[in-house]
DNA sequence: AAAATCTATCGATAATTTCAATAAGTTTTT
DNA sequence: AAAAACTTATTGAAATTATCGATAGATTTT
């Protein structure tokens, strides 16, 4: 049984006549009789009564199987309707990860630009770590993922996005508050708060600045499930230092905030954030959309990069 | 797009697995690979994304093409259900006309025996005039009819069931009592009682008894529109005489009735009993069962007629 | 590097579809 | 009765499509 056979039994019993039938269907005649014969051999079924002169007749099983067949054709019309819809890749559900110390700083500002960009695509937001991100990924879970390098898995692809710098956070009453700059190595005689196992940008902190771990204060473990805001509160109440990504500043908060911001001195310790999708994954027209859109109107105080390619 | 290329999306998603949908499908790998890849560029839609040592993973808009397809295979495979369930030629309505001067004598010992003959057979009955019966065989709304020679139309054949004679009913006192048959001749001196116009057995009545309408008396008009259960009452009241099928006097009837009956003398007029149907009817089985248990146990006074074949 | 595991592609062959021409069967007209 | 008209079935050739085995290409694992 083919669609075709179908299309001819239905259109045979709209017209009542296989020559019509045959044109309407843009067939010869021959081939029209050859396919029903075929289709009526398969089901060992006479569909209709031909007689020469008169119009043919519907048998009373073959009214049953056109009305069927119908309703296949039907279901058939509505899949090529459903991938019409569907096949712009800028439509439908997107799946986005991103990491808990770029999630808060980037989307607010990137979600009302990709609304206009690319209206049609249903954003769908998850915040974790890069481990847990990463396995939704692979598993397909998860479209595109917003990460920090490094970050190199077989079978996924990336693209830089920008390159953030790290900053010192004081309190208002803290002795740095008149340095221009903090040198890196400064930061071990500190009270240096920092996020829990998990976080990259833990590490990536701790591989920035030697020895800043020396202590390896209560205060740390304290510290094992909270996020950025939470120190970023507890610097404001003076128990301590840390160090912030530069995305997490905007300037408006620079001006109300309890805390002040250094920058590192030069060469400044930073990370580059990077967009990661599977590499076969169908639909790179939309990732390459989100993250021309994040590189359109960078956040203050990025890098933006643009990759060799 | 091909119902062929639907169960292959359908086995890969079920899969997983392009080689193994292959083999649930016996078919070879690169033919299921060919297939889809075809499917996906009529679509313009990736159904799945392939990675090479990874399972495959089914695209957004393919979860939903494969949920479509899926539809469209169940109801192909209704189609096919319907097919197999309809195509025994023994089962399904059959709509069977009969002429009114057949049908209350045939039909009584006809249908139950059907009943155990054709157990699946819905069975249908309509009577009325040779006329309207013939007209509704040749439109398709009746598959057969069971009718009286003469019969000949263009694209109907006909089978003949039996040899019917004609008899002669009289009252109790009427004053033929002593005789043993009755001359058709001697019909044309009596008040005889016809069926209105339309009937064929009334035709072939005069027919068959010359001048027996010569007085074309007041009753006959009267009749027009009765039955011969009517008529046959009024010979019992003693107001006329009439002619009847042999069929419509059975043996029990004979005994408790109010009138007698005798035959014709030799050579009986008679009529011959046939059932019609469109020469190209595709469910002849019927028919011949039909005409086989009318034939198996024939009703009284009848000789059943084989064609020559 | 090599092996293993997928899917894609190639080239040849088999099967199917398609058409024009025409046959065969009926009915209507002449 | 023959011819014309009309309809579906059949035939034979050509084009298209489906199929397979072999193998390439890509990627991950050993």
């Amino acid at each position: 049984m083919t669609l075709t056979e179908l299309r001819y039994i239905v259109a045979v019993a709209q017209k009542n006549h296989f020559g019509k039938a045959a044109q309407a269907c843009f067939v010869s005649q021959p081939t029209l009789s050859i396919a029903i014969k075929k289709l009526e051999e398969e089901l060992d079924v006479r569909l209709f009564e031909r007689s020469s002169k008169n119009e043919i007749r519907i048998t009373e099983i073959g009214q049953q199987i056109i009305n069927q067949a119908y309703i296949v054709l039907q279901e058939a019309q509505i899949l090529t309707e459903i991938a019409q819809q569907g096949k712009d890749p800028m439509s439908g559900q997107f799946r986005l990860g991103v990491i808990y110390t770029i999630g808060p700083y980037l989307l607010p500002s990137l979600i009302p630009k990709l609304r206009v960009n690319a209206p049609n695509l249903k954003l769908i937001i998850e915040e974790n770590f890069t481990a847990n991100l990463f396995q939704s990924l692979k598993q397909g879970t998860l479209d595109a993922i917003i990460i920090s390098y490094p970050f190199d898995e077989p079978g996924i692809e990336t693209a830089p996005l920008y390159e953030e710098p790290f900053v010192v956070a004081l309190p208002h009453n803290h002795e740095w508050q008149k340095r221009r700059s903090i040198d890196p190595q400064d930061l071990a005689s500190e009270d240096l708060m920092l996020l829990g196992a998990g976080h990259c940008f833990r590490d990536q902190v701790i591989e920035a600045c030697p020895n800043c771990m020396s202590g390896d204060s209560e205060l740390t473990r304290t510290l094992e499930g909270g996020s950025l805001e939470t120190i970023r509160h507890m610097v404001a109440a003076g128990t301590g230092i840390t160090v912030l990504p530069r995305t997490s500043i905007t300037q408006r908060q620079k001006k109300e905030s309890l805390i002040d911001t250094r920058p590192f001195s030069e060469p400044s310790p930073s990370r580059t954030v990077a967009i990661a999708w599977r590499k076969h994954y169908p639909r790179k027209e939309a990732i390459y959309t989100i993250r021309d859109t994040i590189q359109a109107s960078p956040l203050e105080g990025v890098e933006i990069i643009r990759p060799a390619a």
